[in-house]
Formats: structure tokens, sequence, C-alpha cells
DNA sequence: ATAGTCCTTGTAAACGCTTTCACAACATCT
DNA sequence: AGATGTTGTGAAAGCGTTTACAAGGACTAT
């Protein structure tokens, strides 16, 4: 590789005014610049951003963390952060957390030991006061899918609780009495506030609560599967079921037709996500809009506003789920 | 921050010393390991990467192009790839290319930038020649779908010609003679070498292929829409569409279904590549297997082989296709 | 005693860049 | 004339690490 040295020695400059030519730096005059170039060219050389980096202390860099790096949810999300930020020269580090504890660690250690200019989180296994605690001696610190009520202003998350609350409400309205809930981990704090949402929904309408309508399943593909054969094996007469996200609804759907009953006509199903494929299966899925994209987009614009490169409003706050109603549900009787 | 010098400093020794601590080097005294060890917790030290790379000239990162962050394809790719990778203590760090020339350039640029040990590309608009210089002159370099006849063992690619001779055949044992074609983009080459095993199969079958059967819709999402209309609008007998991936199928289904067509009772649909969602529409769609997360796997592997650090056979070579038979073809009659 | 090992440690020179400072050369004002 | 800017330039210090290399101390073998 190339260095500035050499560069200087061919261009027959000091590696100064290379640096100069380098960094747009107008103090520098037409022949010399051309020659700076011109040897540039010549050489192939290419800065070091390690060496530049660790004079400047900055990086242009913004740091990521996320669940998995595949997977249509985060996927959307890391594709709208980089546009955002690459069209301001941020350049984008994805690194995966896999909801686990060590890894989320030393994910958001490796991050630091880059110097990224800025963290956008998204995180579930990491506890609160850690993360207070990187707010307070890190880089910038963004945190997403999540609230810390101390750091509100850094948070992007969704209402999930309301979310939850507009699929039962919208299944209620339709005449269900008997709802079931097919929930996430029980350790997930958004499938937690998604449980709250759909009770506060029954409560609202006036209808008791049942434990056997509650099942837990996982969020990755299949989840929903399981659970449903352990909800149908409660005989428990229910005639919809809202399920925490896409993909458990799908699988739910999947086990509910092997037991015989269609769907919307014996049962009504609502999802959660509204992620890409639920426009293609049958039937359509009803779900909740869950606005991953904008979620991206304001991750962006928030990194850049905490390094200073954006004008305008902060981008933080909470992010409103939308109900679409499309072919998975109907009225009862 | 804090630096080695401080840490040094606090515990008492020299620089040396705690840098040999930190790279687990054992020629330290127990009682300066100790203290070192001490000196760093209470300061919270945390090594500057940038700082060590630029001497030691490793950055124990492999550099990845993608097409784009989100979607199911890449998404398996770099999941799998980062898997493989971080398990040797290689973190990936992965940029878009966007499928544009310039962004596909600077996306090289600033991996080699930052001084990664290893490339790995997903890249359409960048040409053979410019691949082939940057083979030679720069870090070791993974080329994936996609070959390079003179780099072939840095490649990794499918074979695209016979995943689409496999899928029409399919159409083809089943009895159907009047077979459409919804290829991708005309100046892909994914798309024309599936296009050459949907003519080489026809041919086999001695069927005479017509131009009129042939439309090219895009790779993304609701790609086939528009292709299957204008096909339909051809008025062309077709019983049958072989669609170059499982987006285009998708959205092609569709657009046979508003013409009042059923899938697969008057036409039978075939799509490429087989990702997640494929077995959740309805009817499930029969596609060709494209084995995407042994790409990434393989990718990953390949990567720490040609930075040394894997044993075993090199993975690179040529993938195979599989066909996988659902509902949405019938045998003609 | 003396010389030869073996360990542990520190000093100082890199790595490739930016940036401050000083200085020369020249232009512009009293 | 002299004083005062203005510009373009290079020398050198520093960013936070690693890593020769050398040196000192504690042994052992003569």
């Amino acid at each position: 590789m190339t260095t500035i040295k050499e560069v200087a020695a061919r261009a027959g400059v000091s590696q100064a005014t290379v640096s100069r030519v380098l960094n747009g730096n107008p103090r520098v005059s037409a022949v010399n610049r051309q020659r700076v170039e011109a040897a540039i060219q010549e050489l192939g050389y290419r800065p070091n951003t390690l060496a530049k980096s660790l004079v400047t202390r900055r990086t242009h860099s913004a740091g990521m963390i996320v669940g998995s790096l595949g997977g249509p949810f985060y996927g959307d999300i890391m594709h709208e952060a980089e546009r955002v930020l690459s069209r301001a020269g941020i350049h984008l580090i994805v690194t995966a957390g896999n909801d686990h504890l060590e890894e989320e660690r030393s994910a958001v250690e490796f991050l630091l030991e880059r110097r990224c200019d800025c963290l956008i989180l998204h995180v579930n296994e990491l506890p609160d006061h850690e993360l207070a605690r990187l707010a307070q001696d890190g880089p910038p610190l963004i945190i997403i899918n999540r609230l810390l009520p101390e750091h509100a202003a850094h948070c992007i998350w969704l209402d999930n609780e309301k979310g939850a609350y507009l699929a039962t409400r919208h299944l209620l309205e339709r005449g269900h009495r008997h709802i079931a809930c097919i929930a996430g981990p029980a350790d997930k704090c958004d499938s937690n506030e998604r449980i709250a949402g759909y009770r506060r929904a029954l409560h609202d309408f006036g209808v008791t609560y049942r434990p056997e309508w509650l099942v837990h399943g996982h969020f990755a593909e299949n989840g929903g599967y399981e659970a449903a054969r352990v909800l149908l094996s409660r005989q428990s007469d229910i005639t919809a079921a809202f399920c925490a996200n896409d993909f458990i609804a799908v699988s739910a759907m999947e086990a509910f037709r092997e037991a015989g009953l269609s769907v919307p006509d014996d049962i009504s199903v609502v999802g959660f996500d509204d992620v890409m494929f639920t426009r293609h299966v049958m039937p359509r899925l009803t779900t909740i809009h869950f606005p991953v994209r904008e979620m991206g987009r304001r991750a962006g614009l928030l990194a850049l506003h905490l390094m200073g490169m954006a004008e305008g409003e902060a981008a933080s706050g909470r992010l409103q789920p939308e109900l679409v109603v499309r072919a998975s549900t109907r009225s009862l009787g």
C-alpha cells in the first residue's frame, strides 16, 4: 500500500501539502495541487482511514446493533438508516447481538473499540443501567424499539400497547368475545406490552379475560405453530386470535387449517408488524402496521442530529401503529 | 477515552507491559499482570483498535458488499457469513452497493480504506476487469453469485442455467407445451442465464420457443405484476409460466388471479429462489431452491481460508439448485 | 569468582496520517 | 523606505498502539 509519504516524494512536495490537497484545503498553489493529484493517480494511492481517524478522532461511521442480520424487520431498519446516513457521508457498520446478553455486550465493545462516532442500538438483553452508563460516557447513543424513560430523547419506539389494543378492538368490534392471544416470549418487553394492550381492549369491552386464552410462542418463523396447537388442545371455544407478530400469525393459521378450521370463517386471525409477505399469504393477513422503515429512517436522522450534522428537529419519539384490515378477520354471526 | 499510557501510569509499569497483558503475552510476572488488570478495570480502559490496526496491519474484519441491506436474500447471506466469521473473531462489515456502478465503486473504496483483511463482494455493475485488478493488488477477494472464469477459486456461484432448466423441465414433464418465461431485467447476467436454461429445456423437449412467451420484469417486490399483464395481453394461450424469482412469481400470480385465471388450475407457476415466504403463499409456490444460506456460509469459510485462518478445503465453487414441488403447478389434462 | 542462561522489564522507534508553528516570499499600505 | 499583511510551504509533534532491542536481576554451571 502506498502512503502519503511516497505521494509527497513523487510530487516533490511535503506530506503536509499532500494532506492539504487530500482535505480540500485551499491554501495550496495550483501547480502543486496538480502535481499531487497526478502522483495520487499514478501510484493508485488510497488514504488510510485508520491513521486518519487516529488523529482526527472521527471515523465517519455509525455503529448499529440489531438482533440478527437476517429477517425482514432488521433488514428494513438497516436499509433505511443506511440510506439516510450514507447521504451525509457517514457509513453504517452493523453487527448482530443475537438477543443474547454476552453477544450484545461484545457487539457494543466492538463498535466502541472501532471508535464509531455514534451508536444505534436495538438490544433486548442489555439491562437499562448498562445502557444508561453507555449513554453517559460513550459516543452519542440511540436506542430503537425500546424506551428508557430517562433518555427518551435518544429513543425511538413503537406504541406496542396501542397496537395490540387496536388489533383486539378490531376483533371485538366485529363481535368476537372469545379472543385468544398468541403472545411472544414471556421475557420480552415488546411481548408484554402487547399482552397489556390486548387485555385493556378486552376490559374496555367488558369481556373478562381468561388465562386459558393466553399462550406463548416465539417470534421467529413457525413460532406460532406449536402455540396454536396448545391453544386448540385447551378446547376453549375461541373465535379469534390476536397474534403478537406476523410469523406467529401465519404459522398459527397453518395449525388451524390442519385442525380443520377455516380462516376467517371459523376463526379470525390478526397479526402484528405488517411485514412484506403478509400481503401474499392466503387469506391476506389483517395485521398491525409497524412503521419499521420510518423507524430506520428516524434512527439515521437522529444519529446525524446527535453528531451535529443535521438541521431541524430531532427525530426521537414514539411511533404509532396502524390497523390494516385484510381478509383474515370477519364479523361474527 | 483512557489510553494505554494512563493504564501504565496507574499500574506503575511501562506501556509495553500493559500491551503484553492485553495481548496475552506470557512473559509478564503475575504481580504486574494483576496490577495492570486492576488498572484496566478501574479506568474502564478500552483499547483503540484503530491504533492497533495501524501497527499490526490487521483489522480482524472482513468487508462485504451486497445489493441492499434489506431483503430476504441478502439478509440470509449476511447472517450466515457473519456466523462463520464471528466465531473466528473476525467481524463482518457490510455495505450496500445498490446495484449501481458508482455506489459499488465507492463501497469498495470504503472497505479498502478501512483496511479490511478480506473482501466479499456481491456486485452487479462492477465490470470483470475491475474485479480482476482488485483481486490482484488488494486484500483477498471473494466474489459471490457470479463467476469470473480466471478467478474461479475465489468465486461462489449458483448454476442458474440448471435451475431454470429444472423448473422448465418440471412444467414440460407435466405436459405443458406453451410455457411463458417472466424473466428478470435484461441486463443482469443471472437473468440471462435463467433464460438460457428455460430455452434449453424447451429445446430438449422439442418445443419451439416463441418470442411472445418472454417478458421482462424486475427482481424486486411486485416485479412480476406488470410483466404478467403484458403477457396476458398478448393472447398467447400459455398454460404455465416460469418466473425468474419468487417475488415475480407471487406478484404474477396476483395478476393472473385478477384476470380470472386460477393457479394452478388454469395456469401453473414456478418461481426461483425459495425465499422464506413461498411456503406461506397460497397456493404454496413450486420453486427452485437457491441455497442462499449455504452461499453465505461458504463465503465466510472461504474468507477465513484466504486469511489463513481455516483448515480444510477451500469453499469456492458452484452451488446446485433444486426443484421444490409445492402446489402452484399441476399436470395438464 | 566468572561466565552463561533465562525472565522480566523498559526505552524508543515505528505505523500513516493531520495540524501547529515558523518562515520565506511577495504584495500592500503608511 | 519601512511596517504590515497575506500566502504557500515544510519540519516536526502527536494520535494510541506494538515490538525490536537492550538491560538488569536471578539463577545455574563451571
